[in-house]
This record gives structure tokens, C-alpha cells and sequence, in this order.
DNA sequence: GAAGAAAACGAGCGAGCGCTCGATTTTTAT
DNA sequence: ATAAAAATCGAGCGCTCGCTCGTTTTCTTC
């Protein structure tokens, strides 16, 4: 996914500042971005996802107008439609972004944690908190606005979301083969992990306004997580204990 | 917030019927609705409640003009107008209605039950799951369409996911205090508690398609939070085990 | 079944939307 | 210095939006 910088070039100190990543997202659209100097259309780029990544954040994707964007990001009506040909395009960009970045990230464990499956969970779970920690708007945005859009737009954020959750399906399968966790329902399992890493980044307000740091965040979840389901070898099988609260469904 | 029927008039046999809770809806907007007849005004609300909910979980409410509305609910333009007196209204009756529900059905576990922190939040995880599956589209509405609005919407929405998550910050706390549970921390406990629980009506597409039954999910949240927080009387404290994976972050 | 009240109707209003395109400014090359 | 090329500008177009209000239909009552 990222190319190598040619020689000469300064070597991005930040991968995840809105610039370098809008670096990637200009050469997957070349053909729609009519700027051809790339240092130019990289800065005003940036400028422009900036815009609406923050715009959006308050008031939705769909209720910012291309005049707010304009005046947010201090161009122009249509300096806007030199950076792509319609308001679609603009989020497209932002979601196969999310999804390739995430893609790419996860998929890559450090060589040795990928043949540990306590040690591959584990590193999903932090490094999917820290790369949505430092994409944090792109993320929210991808998370929040892919709803009621068409087609491809919401294909391509489903899509992604399952392939993280499919990581982690076959990290959690893995360890139950070696019988280093005990899982009942290993697709179940994986799709609770998910909200769990989500939550960090579509409720992260509420985190920031508490104190939570991010290393108490990981600690946390992975604390949870692994308390449920690592293989306890001298222990009755979860689930099994303090069966004694059986209610009544209140709601029929 | 369920008042007690006139005498003579059918007992509801369904309370979470649209028109059943619209019923309640149109009790607390006496003053903006000016159709009189109660049974009129009921019904009508329903039809144009079902209609905004139906097209909003497909395009957003905001997208959803009240053009739209007027021919999905079988209403005309200046009909609607009789049943609020501007859009943000029709969004408050909802948002206003989950809230209310939520905390009322939640607030009030059966006797018994609250005495016993295992039983209470095994009745909690098992209500609040039933209680978001009979009115699924009302929550979805409620968590997707909160953002993006006017303070009080979204003061309204949030206020009320806190509620239940101080509900079950309660619970937790208690537990621990009896030594039923063991949690280090009970506030980010019962913040990881909240998302598996929201993700069955927000994600409810992928479980239907994946034949996951409410049952199944009930019992399997269950199980992963009892398997995470339950003391463990004969056992070393949960996060001390298998502590080898300490992978750098890749993320910077 | 006629008269009054209640409810429903829908064309029309101003405003703001996404988007275009000829004019203008800035940059590059000679 | 100047001309060509690249980039930026912003008023204007057609359209849809939320909302209003005089008219028409439906219901109630005697």
C-alpha cells in the first residue's frame, strides 16, 4: 500500500498525519485530481479532508455543504472540483483509505507473533486501538457516515469491518486447535471483540472527558478479553459456574 | 410511564407494538399534536413513525425528506404538519420515547433480582438485549441519528446511554464489594459491558444473515462477561497468565 | 340530511443545495 | 519581459428542501 518515496524526498516522520495520508489517497486518484504539481494538490488535499473530516464530525457528512467546505478549507466553489468530480468521490476517497490502511496494517504482524495465537490476539487488539487512536477522525467518519449512502460507498465499509473481524475469527480458531483458548462459538466470540475495539474511537469523547488513556484502554480489553477466553487448564469450562440467576425475559 | 387503560378499552397485548407505544408518544405531545381524536391520532402517528423509521435506516433522517415521509405514511405534506410542528420535533418524539423506555424497563428489575449482583446483571444483559430486539429500529434510530443535531437531541441520546451504563456500573460495584465479582476497574468494566450489548441491534443485519438467534447471542455475552469478571475462588487473579506476547506497538 | 367542526389536502414560497463555466490570477518557460 | 499553461475563482443554473395556508373532504351532531 505505501510506496517507496523516491530518493531526495524527506521521509515522512508522521505516517498517519492527514498530509502523508493524503499523499496515498492522490495516487490512487490521479485521474480525478486535475492539480498535476503533487506538492500543491497534496497540501490542498489535506486541506480539504481536514475540513470535512472536522465539518462532518458536528454536523454529518451530508448536512455540510460544498460552501462550508470552500470556506473551511479557504478554497473556492470550484477549486473544490479540481480535487475530485463530485461530493461522492470526496467520500469514497475517505473510506477505501480507512479500509485499505486498516487492511494493510493488520494484516502485516511483526514476524514470530503471527505463529502465537495469544501473542497475535494480543497484537490485534493494541495495534488496532493505536491505529485508530492516530487515524481517529478517519475512522469516526468511515464508522458513522457509511449508513444511507449508495451502494458502493457502504460495501466498501462493511466490507472492511469484516475483514478485521475475520482476522480475528482465525487468530481465535487457531488458538482453540492448540487449545490455548477456550471458545465455544468462535464467530460469536470474534464479533464481541469487535465493538470493543469500535468503541474506543466512536465513543472517544466520552473516554477523554473520564481520563481513560489508551495503554489503560488496551490493558483493559485485553485484560477482558483474555480473562474470557484463555483455557484455564484446572477449572470446570466457562459458563458453567453461579447458574443460579435464571429470570424470567421481562420484555416478550 | 406506562399508564393504566380505561376500563372497556382492549389491554394492549402487545407493548411494544408501534402503535402501542405511539399511543405513549402521543400522551406526552398532547400540546403539538392537533388531531383530537385519540384514536385517530394514534394511528396516523404510527403509520408516519413506522414510515420515518423504515426510511431513515435506509438513507438517514436527514435525507429523508418529508416528501418522502408524506408518500410512504399515506399522509400529504400539510397532513404530517398535524403531528409536529417541524421536523426536529418528529426526531425528539423518538429519541425522547427510547430514553424513557430504556430507563423505565431497565430501572426496574423484578423483586428479588437487585439483592443478588449475579442475577441482577444477568438480568440486565438478558432485558436489555430483549427489550432493544422488540424495538430495534426505534434504537437503531436513537444511536444512529443522534449525531449531528441540535444540543438537545443529542444531550438526550447520550444522557441516556450514561443511564444505563451507571446501571450497570451499579451492579458491578456492588459485586465486587460482595467479592462475587473481581474487577479492577468497574467504570471501564461497565464501558467494554455497553457495546456488546448495543451491537445486536446496530450490526443486527450481519447477525440475522448469519442465522445468530437471540438466544444464542444472550447466552454467549453472558458467558463472555461472566467469564471475564467472576471471581474465581481457587485461582490466580485474571491477566497474570500467559503474559509473553508483549509485542512493540506498530503503530507510532 | 343539513350545518358546523375537524381533519386532510397540495400547490406555492423563499432558501439553500450540488455543480458548471467563462473570467481571472498565478506559475512556468522562454 | 512576455506568452502559454496551470490553477483558482465565484456568480449563476436548475432543483429540492422544510414549511405555510387557503381550499376541499370527511366526520359529527341534531
Amino acid at each position: 500500500m505505501t510506496r517507496a518515496r523516491q530518493a531526495g524526498e524527506a521521509p515522512a516522520p508522521e505516517p498517519y498525519a492527514t498530509e502523508a495520508i493524503c499523499g496515498r489517497i492522490l495516487e490512487r486518484h490521479r485521474d480525478t485530481v486535475s492539480v498535476r504539481k503533487a506538492h500543491v494538490a497534496t497540501a490542498n488535499l489535506a486541506r480539504i479532508i481536514e475540513a470535512v473530516l472536522r465539518l462532518s464530525s458536528r454536523q454529518g457528512f451530508h448536512e455540510t455543504s460544498l460552501r462550508d467546505l470552500a470556506k473551511a478549507s479557504g478554497l473556492s466553489m470550484g477549486g473544490l472540483y479540481s480535487y475530485f468530480d463530485n461530493k461522492n468521490t470526496l467520500l469514497l476517497m475517505i473510506l477505501t483509505e480507512v479500509a485499505q490502511t486498516a487492511e494493510a496494517v493488520l494484516g502485516n504482524p511483526p514476524p514470530g507473533v503471527a505463529e502465537r495465537p495469544a501473542a497475535h490476539l494480543r497484537w490485534l487488539i493494541e495495534t488496532h486501538l493505536r491505529l485508530t487512536e492516530a487515524m481517529q477522525p478517519w475512522f469516526v467518519f468511515a464508522y458513522m457516515e457509511a449508513k444511507g449512502f449508495p451502494a458502493p460507498a457502504r460495501r466498501i465499509a462493511t466490507e472492511g469491518e469484516l475483514a478485521t473481524e475475520r482476522m480475528f475469527a482465525g487468530v481465535l480458531e487457531r488458538g482453540a486447535a492448540e487449545g490455548v483458548f477456550a471458545i465455544e462459538d468462535v464467530d460469536l466470540t470474534a464479533s464481541l471483540i469487535k465493538p470493543l475495539l469500535q468503541d474506543w474511537y466512536v465513543k472517544r469523547a466520552k473516554y477523554r472527558k473520564r481520563g481513560t488513556t489508551i495503554e489503560r484502554y488496551v490493558a483493559g480489553v485485553t485484560d477482558f478479553v483474555e480473562s474470557a477466553i484463555l483455557a484455564r487448564p484446572a477449572q470446570s469450562p466457562p459458563g458453567s459456574a453461579d447458574r443460579d440467576g435464571r429470570n424470567p425475559a421481562a420484555v416478550p
